[in-house]
DNA sequence: ATCATGACGTGCG
DNA sequence: CCGCACGCCATGA
């Protein structure tokens, strides 16, 4: 049975909208476990049956993708995070910095109005 | 209770 | 920018 951690850690990632990534370790700050992004990628690895997480929009925090896939082929998770819009930079990175999920924003990016 | 493993992150060189 | 070592957490034998 998952533990409380790795529950909240899934309610989380099921979260994460269309369009955005998040980091191991960001889900496990936002679950209360700064340290935990280990176990992030343990619960990614026993996502219970029957739940439909988008654990593709998943990533590292270099924005770089997990080897060794568990669809298959990490060409896999390129290919979904590519067709909901998530752009790579020439190393085949995610661009974080464009992507990142934070709960409670708004649609528009909106930088600071300097006015 | 202890040891080993893994879809992680950070610091260094 | 790349690779490596160490630390962290949850899990299973």
């Amino acid at each position: 049975m998952a533990s409380e951690l790795t529950k909240h850690i899934y309610q989380i990632v099921q979260d994460i909208p269309y369009g955005k990534v998040a980091t191991y370790g960001q889900i496990a700050r936002l679950a209360g476990n700064p340290r935990a992004a280990r176990a992030v990628g343990f619960a990614m690895r026993n996502v219970p049956d029957g739940l439909c997480l988008p654990c593709h929009r998943v990533i590292f925090q270099d924005g770089s993708l997990c080897t060794g896939f568990a669809f298959g082929d990490p060409q896999i998770q390129y290919q979904m995070l590519k067709k909901e819009g998530i752009t790579f930079d020439a190393q085949g990175r995610v661009r974080l910095d464009r992507h990142r999920y934070i709960p409670g924003q708004r649609d528009l990016p909106v930088e600071c109005p300097i006015q």
